[in-house]
DNA sequence: CGCCAATTAGGTCAATCGGCCAAATAATTA
DNA sequence: TAATTATTTGGCCGATTGACCTAATTGGCG
């Protein structure tokens, strides 16, 4: 009937369930059930579950894409930027604190089952990576961009897990806090207005 | 024939097992072929796939305060208990890189599944972060101590991410050289020789 | 109209899952 | 030695998994 719009619902909704309820323990009836379609008919748009795994991934770097050039259009200054990337912690904080970091949670799992896939998800930290070294060359940075994208985007994993673990918000606005004191030392600038 | 032995092995295997190829994607078939034994030997140990996964815990606790405690006696000063920690990082630096913090990891995906033993796994993180705090403490923070070991808690956690994503060992060692140089920030110290 | 992509509902398949149990065996005690 | 208890075995259970298949429709479009 729909064809296309059907596919995609199909993988929005594995997106989601493979999020909350991680790739291996979501199944096709439970994808089934999220789209109100009958289990035979995912086998005419996906041949295996791996399949949709890779739709999801593709959908996740599209989104991502997308996302990256979003914080670039409404922060006019690298600074503001980082600060976009830093309160993404806070933007999507429920769903952190239930289900961590869609990126980091999918690698470990990919990881941990040796699956192929693995890589694709990696490459969703690659875009993140080379989004914030972007910025911080812009800050002038340009040796070490990238060790300080790296840096950035390894604390926001840990937030992120710490933050699954120990549901403590305020645990969460302070890290936050540092975080944009350390981008302000490294880019040499004056503290931004409070945030 | 051995009885308690065999406990003791099942619970051994099925803690590596879970940390390798996480907590349900671990087959009571599995952990059997490990220990060589009938799989219907551990209902006589074990009435319940969560029955083992408590046992797993009860046994990381011991082992971790055990830990706790060899760091503490190998090392006499607060700041080279802090070093210890940090070095778990490069320890045990080929097992993160495959399969994670042991810690963290268990913890998302028990929350994932909305498991009733995360909160036991949680108490895992407590362990380090009081170990963590007390070594603060001691070297003066007596106010931010609790703050201070969970950041250096969320740092250990990303750095561990990020190892199982991008397999970087320099990544991890310039880390480890940016915690040191944090600690030694806050402990108000000279930067201890060379690391 | 007829074509054709899309969908439905259903069943089947081998494999695996956690869970369970009666019977055999080993170890201990009387 | 005989009786008792502790331990282990191997097969079986119902449920679920991913995967595959078919026949019957649906509905839009040329």
């Amino acid at each position: 009937m729909r064809g296309p719009e059907t596919r995609t619902e199909i993988i929005g909704a594995a997106d989601r369930l493979f999020y909350e309820r991680g790739f291996e323990h979501t199944s096709f009836a439970d994808i089934a059930e999220a789209v109100t379609i009958a289990r035979g008919n995912f086998y005419y748009h996906f041949k295996s579950k791996d399949e949709i795994l890779s739709a999801v991934i593709a959908r996740r770097v599209a989104h991502t894409t997308a996302l990256l050039e979003r914080w670039a259009r409404d922060n006019p200054t690298p600074r503001g930027r980082l600060s976009a990337f830093v309160g993404m912690l806070e933007v999507n904080g429920d769903a952190i604190m239930r289900y961590g970091c869609p990126v980091g949670t999918l690698t470990i799992e990919l990881s941990k089952l040796l699956h192929g896939s693995r890589d694709q998800v990696v490459g969703l930290f690659d875009l993140f990576r080379d989004w914030l070294a972007e910025q911080f060359r812009a800050l002038g940075r340009d040796a070490d961009a990238q060790a300080l994208a790296l840096h950035l985007l390894m604390r926001s994993q840990g937030v992120a897990t710490l933050y699954t673990a120990y549901r403590d918000r305020d645990f969460v606005i302070r890290e936050m806090a540092m975080m944009e004191s350390w981008i302000d030392e490294v880019a040499g600038t004056q503290p931004a207005a409070t945030i």
